[in-house]
DNA sequence: CAGTATCCCTCAAGATACTG
DNA sequence: CAGTATCTTGAGGGATACTG
């Protein structure tokens, strides 16, 4: 994983904290890479539609809540609207924030491996049918091999 | 995956934004999760080690790359040493930085199909050994079947 | 090269009060 | 319930100058 840098003489970095060549991880962070909106989708793909069930769960601030809430809209990962039952709103999880399961997950797995202590507990994520812990992730190519930061690069795409 | 909320008549949240019990998502969240420490890990798992480089890579301020460095090789993620050629210093990626490896590539994947328009081109990681692009992460159960959000749970471990 | 030391400034975040 | 409106604070971040 190599991050094409200077070829010619130029700066690469431009003024502002924009990335060069438009890379996808800082796209993907730009968008959800905050604290409350990966914790909001996180409780989103845990089953949480109503604002307050989102305020409460998380301990927000409203207002922050409102903003993060519509930009997740605008995003696209969420949409807002009207409860079947009544006149109560819900954000629900589009297709490309279910999409984001993958990202919480493997946030999880690393979390539960590396931000506890030897004594700590924490809860772990389980598969309804079986009961048992999700595996975890691996980046594998097709026929299985196990890939790593070492064994891969970036290309810069045509 | 669901957080187990409210069982007593207690407000679930603390008062202040450390989330109700040790969730590893948000433990993740709290020591890597700011743009900054991201995109460090990002250009670190692409081979970059020495403070100029990642200053420049990245176009942020170098206060803020000192502090970042900082913070990552106290929390483990790196390790600063002398370089064998001399009397430079370099960072280098610890086991649970490396480990970090799943994360970007998943928020890379996700990145790449959410966060472009139509006309735009990014780049792509690739497995050097056959110059095919990694194949999407999926979180499968052992025995190979897909797991989403909607056949995964959250239990707390006692 | 690899930082440290300052200064400044914006915005994220929290608290609180109010509303349809 | 589901927000909106205000106010205040502090941390995050950028620019620049200096140093061993």
């Amino acid at each position: 994983m190599t991050t094409p840098s200077a070829v010619s003489g130029r700066p690469v970095a431009p003024p502002n904290g924009w990335t060069d060549p438009p890379c996808p991880v800082a796209r993907a962070v730009d968008l959800v890479g905050d604290r409350w909106s990966l914790l909001i989708l996180r409780d989103a793909l845990g089953g949480t539609r109503s604002f307050t069930d989102f305020q409460r769960g998380l301990g927000v601030a409203k207002n922050i809540l409102t903003d993060r809430l519509r930009r997740l809209v605008d995003q696209g990962l969420l949409e807002r609207r009207t409860a079947p039952s009544g006149k109560r709103q819900e954000y629900v999880l589009t297709g490309s924030g279910e999409r984001l399961f993958t990202v919480i997950v493997a946030l999880r797995q690393w979390g539960e491996a590396h931000a506890f202590d030897a004594g700590e507990t924490h809860s772990v994520l389980v598969d309804d049918d079986t009961g048992a812990p999700v595996p975890r992730l691996r980046v594998e190519r097709s026929d299985g091999a196990v890939l790593t930061a070492a064994n891969t690069h970036v290309e810069r795409l045509a």
